[in-house]
DNA sequence: TTAATAAAAATGAACGTCCGTTTTTTATTC
DNA sequence: GAATAAAAAACGGACGTTCATTTTTATTAA
């Protein structure tokens, strides 16, 4: 048998870490055994190991190749914001933020199970500075935002912003994962207003709110 | 040997259930074994099955005595809320639940556990319906406010306590749990000061600003 | 007060199964 | 027949649970 190019060797990982993925979110990693992921695979048992070391180099290599997905969905979805303290675009990112959780719930399930069982080794960057690495990509915005006097007195935008971003992901985590059916008594959409709402009130002064009047008006009906 | 008292068993299950509850935090339940389990709780391998009937009943031990804990810490801590809209109350449910979150790190892993390994079963009843609770505790107060003109036209102030319970939480969690150190570029005082600031400025009228300015003066400061 | 008793508690070896991994064998392609 | 992939078999060890046995001790009888 002649070396399998390396685009057939990617195919066959991507069988069995598909597989394994799949196994570890409905039932952990440890309660996950070779066998139940080369069955899965359709794979014989002794030829996982051609392909990877061993099962925690499986679940390494799983998370490492969702990061890459995650890590482009959330750069497409704040590259799309222009003017981030702008209410409709909250709205917008809070959409975002739902569909990410609930196309990539996998994801997040994988993250506690890092938490878990290899105490966050893997995720430790995940919100370590998040503050920050926003201050990277929308801090001219806030800057001007602030000069315009959009902003009410002694906000600060930042971390206001990573506030919003968070609530947004724990609120969809807890409906998605954790059996909150519509835990804030409202539709996802009403929760949304509702949250976004909130926040552009809680950060705006009134010549910001006057600024976005146009766009508030649409996004904060309801 | 004639039966021990009712409290001599529980006093040997609480050494059996501590120790299970480490090594469950530490490792997860499906990388604990019984063994490992009878070691540290200094109890022969077979005397667990004395006093469990399986591996997953210790776990279901564990968080229904924890749960109760918790219960009787939110409902205390709730219990000191006279008026749950005031900026000042909002923040001392901050601290409280900055307490919570870091007193009993263990219970919210217990949680992640069961996400993973159980389906979410033994906690299910966490976030379901918790926004109605909520009106049931507080929903005197909250129509009083709105009746005296306190909110902001079109709040509904139970969802909004809600979310700013859920938001405290869910800081405290990254912090304690996802290693986001000061994931909001601020010290767990100013996050405070500063999630407090928005959710009241977001949500209270003029007129309830203006009532709770003095209380308000204290703690938004900062 | 003490010794005998009986029931409960504690023990640890053993069971069958499954684990992650390694080694060996077989199949496939050049 | 050399090289590679895939499959199968085998490995030692650990798993949750069971169970025959031993140890413990509150009660009873002396």
């Amino acid at each position: 048998m002649p070396k399998l190019s390396a685009a057939a060797i990617q195919g066959r990982k991507d069988i069995i870490e598909d597989a394994a993925r799949e196994l570890f979110i409905k039932q952990g990693f440890h309660a996950t055994s070779m066998r139940d992921i080369c069955k899965r695979a359709e794979v014989s048992l002794g030829n996982l190991y051609n392909y990877y070391e061993t099962k925690d180099s499986i679940f390494e290599s799983i998370i490492d190749k969702y990061q890459t997905v995650i890590d482009e969905d959330l750069r497409s979805i704040f590259a799309e914001i222009d003017e981030p303290m702008e209410p409709a675009n909250l709205r917008k990112l809070g959409e975002s933020v739902g569909r990410l959780v609930n196309e990539h719930s996998d994801f997040w399930l994988l993250m506690y199970i890092d938490v878990l069982e290899f105490q966050n080794r893997h995720f430790r960057k995940m919100f370590d500075g998040i503050t920050d690495r926003f201050r990277k990509v929308f801090g001219e915005k806030f800057k001007e935002a602030e000069k315009r006097g959009d902003l009410r007195m002694g906000v600060d935008a930042a971390p206001v912003f990573t506030a919003v971003y968070m609530q947004f992901f724990n609120y969809f985590l807890v409906e998605k994962l954790f059996g909150g059916n519509q835990h804030l008594g409202l539709t996802d959409d009403q929760a949304l207003n509702c949250l976004t709402k909130v926040f552009a009130y809680g950060t705006l002064s009134e010549d910001g709110l006057a600024r976005f009047k146009k766009t508030a008006n649409k996004s904060l009906s309801g």
